[in-house]
DNA sequence: GTGGTCTAGACCACG
DNA sequence: GTGGTCTAGACCACG
């Protein structure tokens, strides 16, 4: 489980952190039942406060994708493929309906933005 | 020169009016030479602060779009088509190099996301 | 909008706050559009932390009660009646299955518990 | 005597346990005399630490079901029916002041609530 | 040892 | 002035 947290971005910490690890929940590298490591061990090994920790923890929750288990930790819900992709779905779909808008408005054709993915990715 | 802001929506206000125009500027739906409204003037249109229509402004100076001059007011940049391409390819460029990384990141192929935009788009 | 802690309560503080105002919101007495006090307020006349108060605030935000408007303050959110009525209905249903169960479990009949709701209710 | 925790549950493993075999008392599956087995083996059965079920068993002696009998382990208190079902009308009555308080709240009307009763349970 | 709640207090973005 | 993020640190429930 690999979290890089990035001084210079402009997301906050604690939703790079979740980001990160939904993401690799998505892709299926953390596999279900897999017990997150504790919020404190997480916080001093990114050098950052417990709190930024648990409220990644807590959106993961929100969003299902893992359950606390009071006095043993946090695991990775094991969720039917069918949900988890779903998630994961609606995660891609909503990023990409606010980037096609802006696209949109810079005037970029279909044509030219296919092109340009194609080329770049 | 249209401007719509949304209450509902994450973006920061300045943010909003700043791609707008830029979008338009890029569009070349805003010719060069042409002055920008007060802000007095749009803030009470938009009934928003003044601070947040000069906030927007400067980030349009400072991407070149447009200068400000002492006592009359800010005008459109006149720029060679060439630039303002350059700027507009720039804008899309950073752009699609964050939402790649997303993408990427939960694992979307290529072919996936052109046929997400072939589409949606 | 009245809010009133126990101390006595085995209830956590903010969620004290967020189900009495989310009641509140539910049986239409604060309307649409009105700008809860700032959380600061709250917080010194309840004679508690500003993130208690927060964290009553994010639930409710979560709900789709409230919104919050940056540098505004935070504000219920107009919802369709229809919608408010469904958000309520699901609150007491969901409510509603766990007393049943434990009524279940201590072998309460459900005329027993008719009658003793008509004496108490 | 059969106990079954679920992992899901927001509740507190010693209090599912305390519930249960507080109902099958109540309900007079359990009979007075009836010899709890030992701690250690029922937290063996259910794979949880003895703490969590002592912490039940003190539940149950401190509301008068069981004795602790040194040396000997803890007995079904031989309570008159009477008694028995005092204490059975006092877990309901509280409970129901809660619930009925919640559904005030929330401005269930008492037809409401008996409608919504009989449909459910 | 684990997460849950709460506190006091700081700095920042937005307006 | 408003909420948003982050910190250090405390105490508690559960196990």
């Amino acid at each position: 489980m690999d979290i890089a947290i990035s001084e210079t971005s402009d997301k906050p910490i604690y939703q790079q952190i979740y980001e990160q690890i939904c993401a690799q929940i998505v892709r299926g590298e953390i596999p279900a039942g897999f017990a997150l490591p504790p919020i404190r061990t997480v916080a001093k090994e990114l050098g950052i406060s417990v709190i930024t920790v648990k409220k990644a923890w807590e959106e993961l929750d929100r969003m299902g994708f893992i359950r606390s288990v009071t006095g043993k930790g946090c695991f990775v819900q094991s969720l039917p493929k069918k949900d988890v992709d779903r998630k994961r779905d609606k995660l891609i779909g909503e990023r990409l309906d606010k980037d096609l808008a802006y696209y949109r408005e810079l005037g970029v054709s279909r044509q030219e933005l296919l092109d340009l993915i194609e080329k770049k990715y």
